[in-house]
DNA sequence: AAATTGTTCTTCGTATACACTTCGGCTGGA
DNA sequence: TCCAGCCGAAGTGTATACGAAGAACAATTT
């Protein structure tokens, strides 16, 4: 939000809170630490090598955003995203990205758009390689990318925040419908490029529909044991 | 996202960071701490009578929601929304509150109509008596009701968040538009009560047009300070 | 005047202590 | 056997103290 003064004055100094928070992070979405996995504050410190403080500190925030839940003097657990809450993230994701996608098109510079299209192209070869893992993560610069064009900071941190989410959810239950979903990609950049708004905000929402088309497919059964 | 066992084992016990957040909150939101102001951990700890872990751990999540930024060493400081991010807001608003009430319409059920004509009827008895904060109270109560029966947390929660923040901005720099906007309450509320998914969304659509004309037409200068 | 140094304020992280809850197991009685 | 109730262990919630390091600012020196 306010990243200029940030970068300018502040430190690249990375509190441990925020280490701490980030390998939290990306631990749930791996799956490293499951859905209702108890998380107790001496366990983490000692995984991570810190003191509680830190650790209580990133757990409140991973509460804030829906990693954890905590229950007052029990502790926290590792959420447990329930195929309900898929469906809900998916439908507010497609208003999200598609407004996105719209005010992307609107702004894209020429250099937003050949960044865009370099994310494509090594995407395409990813996917030649069956490299499944790169092909997932290009599909997330991808997007993330579209989002920091559109050039909302607000929505572009709320989408990302729903996109992290979808992703765990997917590392957990279901294989990567990646590859399928790359025409779509190319059809929303074209969109971008083109700068019709409409256009784009279309294409978005057709592949956010494929995507939780697909992602209900997978999602059989599988979530709510928790 | 997991009430239901929150309200039934858990506690009422409320932690302190849990006040201390509610309280940070509400001073940003009232202009009690002005943006820009700085936080410093024991100058709150003493406010609220706490000692410091409690009121860091209420930083970081309100670090978290925007409002306050964070800079490493230096410590906190109350954000300062530009009128930028106010445009921002308002984009991401429209379509989500436009889904609110898409949903709010398909699922609202009898009493969930009747807790809106309640308020509805409240909030023209404020207007009447020239009640300004009492009418923003439940414009405020009018909304997050309509969130909540939309039946999506996701939805709600972020919708919620980002009302907070355009109160938050109108508090400090303009004067409440509130009575003009209840013949657009109840608009939706009509639409809403109709089942009509289509005809809810375009009316939360053209409340938001309307609400964010009016926050630029007051908006013009006093955010950009710092 | 510019650069350097020193002082002070504050955050960041650690460590410790302790009250209070919750939980699981144990014991004893029906 | 089954259940009630007690007890102790585990873990959170909060307070407090302390040291290290950074930032801001004033004082000093060049």
């Amino acid at each position: 939000m306010a990243e200029d003064l940030r970068d300018k004055l502040g430190a690249q100094h990375l509190p441990l809170r925020d280490q701490v928070l980030a390998a939290l992070r990306t631990a749930i979405i791996n799956g490293d630490y499951p859905p209702g996995e108890r998380l107790t504050e001496d366990r983490l410190a000692e995984d991570f090598g810190v003191s509680r403080n830190p650790v209580r500190e990133a757990l409140r925030v991973a509460e804030a955003e829906g990693f954890v839940v905590i229950l007052p003097r029990r502790g926290a657990v590792v959420a447990s995203p329930s195929s309900g809450t898929i469906a809900d993230m998916f439908a507010v994701r497609e208003r999200l990205e598609a407004l996105a996608a719209r005010l992307a098109a609107e702004r894209a510079t020429a250099a937003d758009v050949a960044a865009l299209r370099a994310l494509l192209e090594q995407g395409r070869e990813a996917t030649e390689q069956q490299d499944l893992r790169r092909v997932a993560e290009l599909n997330t610069a991808l997007h993330l990318r579209i989002l920091r064009i559109s050039g909302n900071p607000w929505l572009s941190s709320i989408a990302k925040a729903l996109y992290l989410h979808v992703q765990w959810v997917f590392r957990l239950g279901a294989a990567e419908r990646a590859p399928h979903s790359w025409s779509e990609h190319i059809q929303l950049v074209d969109a971008i490029e083109s700068g019709d708004g409409e256009r784009a905000e279309q294409a978005a929402l057709s592949h956010l529909d494929a995507a939780s088309a697909a992602a209900y497919e997978n999602a059989e059964g599988g979530y709510g044991a928790h």
